[in-house]
RNA sequence: UGCCUGAUAGUAUAAUGGUAGUACGACGGUUUUUGGUACCGUUUGUCUAGGUUCGAAUCCUGGUCGGGCAACCA
């Protein structure tokens, strides 16, 4: 088995080429054959070396190994020797008519097409004209190779597609050597049949296709590569067409290609999802005919496992409050010890984290009027600081506008973390870092991009249902002084609060946090009665 | 109103013509120094009408609904 994955280099890979490339290696994996790595480069005023660039680079990070790293335009002599052959065969024409013309002639999917004067042109006439745009003695749009099958087919493709077309225009790897580019239909499955590619594996829109696919191999008689198709990824609430991904950089409602909103493979990294994920994503949606909506809850779950058994816990405080224990002397401190990793078998290591009188804490775990289970912070309600003491609230302050600007407590010296003696219970375990150690960052939390679960299938224009709070960035959060030694690539549990990962913007002096994924959160606060 | 294609729980995806299963979601419970994780349980499905058959998600016929096709794009 052979198979091969065949980007156009115009744009980046999203999740749905994830998809694809999944598919194409995976099969290959699993029966034991190799997968080429190919660009269908055969229209050059959409290509360029910085996709190519960006594509090896994407089908690596996932994982995949490409046998061979091939392009169409290395075929390009080959396609013409075969154009060639089948104008001996009387297969093919040069048609002169202008695109307008040749439009008109194919008629409708109800109304047959009609020959025009051109398709009767002698095998020596076409022969002399078609080199001769190769030659370049045509302008732009001249002429054009068709292939003579039936203009009367109930499959419009069949209506004597076009072959080759002129285009003065220079390729980002075979520069000016020809201005004359094969079609899709005439490069695609002839590239396939030079590889040997046994399943050449595309989209439901090539299903009409096949036909023509078919009818080259045959008539040309090279290696008869078959044609697979399944339905392309469909995910809720983003768009996945690059038409699309491309307005809304080009517009700026984007930072970039790799902004982490958007659903491309760049994005997706930056973001904080991991190759494996995006595997174990590709695997659990399946590969079927049907036309699909995945929801992104899946695509979530994926990275939330992955990262639950890999991601070192750390503490951070998103949306502060200062805590002040009354009880616990102003100059003390205390280093406390907290695993990495609960899920690990040894914690995966440690490390310690400063204790002392006056910490952060994060807002929400605390409210005037506490409902019923409420296991957070309350007046005369307790919890655990994680890896620290239990604490009481006993009151708190409000400042003029009445929002909470401190919250006291007392600790129980005897309920030091994993050294509890107090006999006391709580039910709520709550993250803090100590006012006088943690460092600040800027975190930025990201929401789905669009408000709407298929934007391209709404009325107005897809870009009316972007989400406006899709990103909310927190420019100063509290992090436990040992987030400082955070490493690019890798994903931290922020305890309670959601996986993160280092932004390709953050430096040492300006730490940068991208959220990745929330935690899932049971949490409902009951209804208010 | 031409041709091509598809239809199985909320979303996906399985089932030589022989017990409709799995995952995610949702809901409930147990454990928990993360309201996370883990574990246990509950919930909901073969588009429709006929036919063949001892037996149909599967085969046949009609219908309904969805998607695609008339770029010198891929």
């Amino acid at each position: 088995m052979l198979t091969r994955f065949p980007p156009e280099p115009n744009g980046y890979l999203h999740i749905g080429h994830a998809k694809s490339i999944c598919l194409n290696f995976g099969l290959a994996l699993k029966y034991g054959g190799q997968t080429n790595l190919r660009f269908d480069d055969t229209n050059p005023t959409k290509e360029e070396t910085e996709y190519v660039d960006s594509i090896k680079a994407d089908v690596h990070w996932l994982g995949f190994e490409w046998a061979n790293e091939l392009y169409a335009s290395d075929y390009f002599d080959i396609i013409y020797a075969f154009a060639l052959n089948l104008i001996r065969k009387g297969l093919a024409y040069v048609d002169d008519s202008s695109p307008e013309e040749i439009a008109a002639q194919k008629g409708t999917p109800t109304e047959a097409g009609v020959p025009n004067q051109f398709r009767d042109r002698s095998i020596d006439e076409n022969i002399r004209l078609f080199e001769e745009m190769k030659d370049g003695k045509y302008p732009d749009g001249a002429k054009v190779l068709r292939a003579k099958i039936d203009l009367a087919s109930p499959n419009m493709h069949l209506r004597d597609p076009i072959m080759y077309r002129i285009k003065h225009a220079h390729h980002h790897r075979t520069g000016d050597k020809w201005c004359i580019y094969p079609m899709y239909d005439f490069a695609h499955g002839e590239s396939d049949a030079i590889e040997e590619i046994t399943h050449s594996i595309c989209t439901l829109e090539f299903i009409p296709h096949r036909p023509l696919y078919d009818w080259f191999i045959e008539n040309l008689e090279i290696f008869p590569s078959k044609q697979y198709e399944f339905a392309r990824l469909n995910l809720n609430y983003t768009v996945m067409s690059k038409r699309k991904l491309l307005q809304l950089v080009e517009e700026g409602h984007v930072e970039d290609w790799d902004d982490p909103r958007m659903p491309t493979i760049s994005g997706l990294r930056r973001r904080g999802y991991t190759p494996a994920s995006i595997r174990d994503f590709c695997e659990r949606i399946g590969v079927a005919k049907r036309e699909n909506m995945i929801d992104v809850s899946l695509l979530e779950f994926c990275i939330r496992e992955d990262l639950n058994k890999t991601a070192w816990r750390r503490m951070a405080v998103l949306d502060p409050i200062k805590m002040i224990i009354t009880n616990y002397p102003e100059d003390q401190f205390e280093e406390m010890y907290s695993e990495n990793n609960p899920e690990a078998e040894d914690g995966d290591g440690g490390r310690n984290i400063h204790f002392g009188r006056e910490l952060w804490i994060e807002r929400e775990d605390f409210m005037e009027e506490p409902p019923k289970k409420f296991f957070r912070l309350g007046v005369g309600l307790m919890v655990r600081l994680k890896s620290a003491y239990i604490v009481k609230c006993e009151y708190f302050e409000k400042d003029a506008n009445g929002n909470v600007t401190e919250i006291h407590c007392t600790y129980f010296p005897e309920s030091r973390s994993g050294n509890d003696t107090s006999g006391i219970n709580v039910k709520g375990t709550i993250h803090w870092v100590s006012v006088d150690h943690s460092h600040s960052a800027e975190v930025r939390l990201y929401d789905r991009l669009f408000k709407v679960e298929d934007p391209s299938n709404e009325d107005e224009d897809f870009k009316e249902y972007l989400n406006p709070d899709s990103l909310q960035i927190i420019p100063k959060a509290y992090i436990e002084a040992d987030l400082a030694n955070a490493v690019p690539g890798k994903g931290y549990q922020f305890m309670r609060k959601g996986y993160f990962t280092l932004d390709k913007h953050s430096t040492p002096d300006h730490l940068v946090f991208n959220r990745t994924v929330t935690l899932k959160d049971g949490w409902k606060s009951p209804p208010t009665p």
